[in-house]
DNA sequence: CCCCTTATGCTCGTCGTGAGCATAAATGGT
DNA sequence: ACCATTTATGCTCACGACGAGCATAAGGGG
């Protein structure tokens, strides 16, 4: 096998919400964009590549990870600085933790912020209008372009095909990172915060990745700080699937899944009437067999 | 970044279905277990890892790959040979095709002699009790050992957990592969056919992998060669998903999703009533959002 | 005590799904 | 020609899940 001229760096999309937005974590390196906490696997010490993962971020942001679980790999040529020297791939993960205060040189960043076509809890955003012109405008004349974007950019709009819409970005030239290489100045792009590298692609794989996973496993327990309340809950599962949800029915499908038991205990949120707590039941995974949020049930 | 002593292969998980079995194609190497299509990334020449993987089945097996689809990076410094002098990543890929007839020194494995415990079409397979009894023996006293037994292997029985399963076998020592290393006797197993290096591993990962998609993607439709009858894509969605459904509500399942459309023509299979021909409408993927077939539907 | 706010309970109509019964259209045998 | 058998296809029924709202409960602040 060969085995000259491979790096292979591992990249963690750690998410967190609070104040109802989520956030993705990031290192601060002066005069670059922000990135995802990342290094290179070491190939003696790392048994496992997650392994190797959580030292990183321990490491780079002092957090020490709960639920990881990994993404993709990203091994094209022609996406990775240094190609001619090196070869690199990048495994990524995704990690879930409640959000923590930051250590120096990390932050939180909203995730939102750096992908602003995916929030649509209050319909569809305002800088969506502007990437459909702009890649109508990319489309025109093209066949298979405009089946592709009515494809990831729908209607309707299918919120797990996060990935698809930022590499239709890319491809389109309308985010920023397309244009690093050749220090040439980029067109008027839809406003959105890039990152270093591809580290936004990988973002944009984690988001699909949870907004799916959450329809059948709990791993929105991860995310949520116990007790919680029921409005809580749905805040968090709003946040991260970028859609508004109907109360009472979000309400009776979490109460009918078995997920969570109320503690007796209620809590008053300053204004109306205080709701009830409830934490998770891990015992659900036992009993039912894709423990879940279900489909949007908008 | 280090860049010394790792080698990255790409492995394929090529599956189609025939004679209502899925199937899986491996290189076979005399006096070995068969093996997966695979090759070591070519840094220079291979412009993407996809692109090397297509180039090795192409050069092992002869096959112009369709459909592919990555699926898991493997690198457990552990589960690898040689691994004191050589880190191995392994980049795990999903492709499926028409099934063709095999090149010298390449053939078509039955899925369900690899992962015999997986074929439910029947009800559960003979083998389901003798793994089951062996695991009980293996958890007797450890909680934790009976839960993920009973998360994995049920009741009631989730397809998707494929690589689950195969993990917990492999864990509990239940597959010869477990025992490749030690040279030592490896206990009495439930049969089922091993695999060479840790493929079977990857193999279980794309099972569960396509079962996923089966339902929210039509993948079916790179699997069935054109036109089909509706009984023939049941028989073929069936060998995957690995249970059996209801004719006539696979039926109106399919019809309704836009899936297929009818050709005037029928076609005779011998005896009974002959089966009206279908085609598949690419369009609809751009008229619903996750065209696919659905949840289970017994 | 009235108003505002959030929590919670409940109802309705619709639709998707699991299970069968029933009919249609071939084939092969007598 | 008729019948048994086999596969294809049509249709019904019961039930539960889901989308949408209306209504009530329980707090806080004037």
């Amino acid at each position: 096998m060969s085995s000259r001229r491979i790096a292979v760096s591992l990249d963690a999309v750690v998410l967190a919400v609070t104040d109802e937005t989520p956030r993705v974590l990031v290192t601060e390196v002066p005069g670059e964009p922000p990135g995802l906490p990342s290094g290179p696997l070491d190939v003696d010490d790392d048994a496992t590549l997650e392994r190797g993962l959580r030292r990183y971020v321990w490491e780079q942001t002092g957090l020490e990870l709960g639920y990881v679980e990994q993404l993709y790999t990203f091994g094209d040529r022609d996406r990775a600085p240094d190609a001619s020297t090196v070869r690199r791939l990048s495994v990524g993960y995704l990690a879930l933790t409640g959000e923590t205060t930051p250590t120096p040189g990390t932050r939180w960043l909203d995730v939102h912020d750096l992908l602003p076509w995916e929030d649509h809890r209050d319909g569809a955003p305002a800088i969506l209008d502007e990437v459909q012109d702009a890649l109508t405008t990319w489309a025109d004349g093209h066949e298979d372009r405009q089946q592709r974007r009515a494809l990831t950019f729908g209607p309707p709009w299918d919120g797990i095909r996060a990935l698809e819409r930022y590499e239709l970005l890319y491809g389109a030239g309308l985010v920023a990172e397309r244009f690093h290489d050749d220090h040439q100045d980029p067109p008027a792009l839809p406003k959105s915060t890039a990152m270093r590298g591809d580290h936004r692609r990988i973002l944009a794989t984690a988001v699909g990745r949870i907004r799916g996973k959450l329809t059948y496993r709990p791993v929105i327990f991860e995310l949520v700080t116990e007790p919680f309340t029921l409005l809580e809950l749905q805040r968090t599962v709003e946040a991260l699937s970028g859609v508004g949800l109907h109360k009472q029915n979000f309400r009776r499908l979490v109460l009918g899944s078995g997920l969570v038991e109320g503690t007796g205990e209620t809590r008053s949120a300053g204004t109306g009437r205080p709701a009830q707590l409830f934490h998770y039941r891990p015992e659900v995974q036992l009993e039912r067999p894709r423990p879940g949020l279900g489909q949007p049930y908008r």
